[in-house]
DNA sequence: GTCTATAAGATGATAGAC
DNA sequence: GTCTATCATCTTATAGAC
């Protein structure tokens, strides 16, 4: 499998001691194969040698920075929360700013959808795999539900504040279950697994986020609407 | 699946053959245990060896009814699979004949929804495993669109037909998108995370199916309603 | 930081006795 | 149908050389 003692120069003497070409990026790169290994197979069914082999790079390596898998996994699933929370908080801020008075149902969905559409849609392979990890997560029984709220909670907050200035009347309950069907229909779509595509006999795709996007704004607000502002 | 041999009788001359004492439970009692495994950790989080020692049962015996673990996790989803999708089926068209012109997108989606609650509330822990095993599924990118397109299409068709009626000059596209959010909204909540109580603060509950369903069929109704009927 | 080597044990699956 | 025994392979993880 490996070929122990290479030297390319085939130059004699000392083993010249160049520490590789670019060894900056070697903890990222391991990041960004187990990503994609994650996204498709879950925690249990990758394994830190598929993820160094993928990587290029020594199983003993993968260890050496990350410890354990969980913890590896747990390092993939941090690096980008941290980017998309800091988005979508500046993206509903800003938001609410412009908005004022005329804000809208539509509107903070929206903005809190927005910053996830902008990597996913044309095709970032690196975010995809991402948010498949993320669809995976939400719907995992035994740690699934901390680990979200770990990681997602300060911007699920600031979405339902932002809804509940929409709804003034809106109970807590209302709001929170309604944010649960959101995740549940947002999660789904991340994780594209072609299930629509055969369903629909094609007239649907998986991967065209913009169609789901154009649907899915009205079709939660209108939700949202429905069930925490009843016409009483 | 087959008991070849069994002689309840035990009447004389042949060597009377009394396989134990429950032997025609031994399949379903390993299907019990492997669903439950299965629900929690997933097709790679779970052993052969787990689910026989769970069952109180030898590994091999596991090989022998299911030959592979990956036959094993089929059967488990097979077999409530046909259960569920035959009293869907008998739901929505009882309710297409009962409501007749009044049929409803609110009727629809309640008869689609009905016989899940029915078994999952207020509290089948065997059926919970089952429906937990299927949110799983549904967002595994790689195989779990194939699953659940093999085992869930035609209840689903179904039910777009019964929509189509509501609203006639719905387009397709539409139609499944909304299907879509419908069923990731169904399938995070048959997942029971504990996500929901920590978000709310303890407001709402992942096992109160009772609350989840008086909102769900509201919201997911608003939603087609909205996507599939626009004002125009 | 990166590699070799290896510990220490678990894994899916099967052959064959009963 | 059920069990014992076992194969061949893979698993996470670490110690220590370089």
């Amino acid at each position: 499998m490996q070929q122990p003692n290479r030297d390319k120069t085939g130059r004699r003497g000392r083993p010249v001691r160049r520490p590789a070409v670019v060894p900056v990026e070697t903890r990222s790169h391991i990041l960004d194969h187990a990503e994609a290994l994650f996204a498709l197979h879950g925690l249990h069914g990758v394994t830190v040698r598929e993820v160094a082999r993928a990587a290029a790079v020594d199983p003993a390596l993968v260890h050496y920075y990350f410890e354990t898998k969980a913890g590896l996994f747990d390092a993939v699933f941090q690096r980008r929360a941290a980017i998309l929370n800091e988005e979508r908080l500046r993206e509903m801020d800003g938001y609410a700013r412009a908005a004022g008075d005329r804000i809208t149902v539509e509107g903070c969905v929206q903005a809190f959808l927005e910053p996830i559409w902008r990597h996913s849609y044309p095709n970032d392979p690196h975010w995809n795999n991402y948010f498949r990890m993320i669809a995976l997560v939400n719907n995992t029984p035994e740690w699934g539900g901390e680990m979200m709220t770990r990681h997602f909670d300060p911007v699920i907050q600031r979405l339902i504040e932002l809804l509940r200035t929409c709804m003034p009347r809106a109970r807590d309950a209302d709001l929170y279950w309604c944010y649960h069907f959101l995740s549940g229909a947002l999660t789904l779509s991340l994780s594209r697994t072609g299930r629509i595509d055969r369903l629909s006999g094609g007239v649907c795709a998986s991967d065209d986020m913009e169609a789901i996007l154009r649907r899915m704004v009205p079709f939660i607000a209108a939700g949202f609407r429905q069930v925490c502002q009843p016409a009483d």
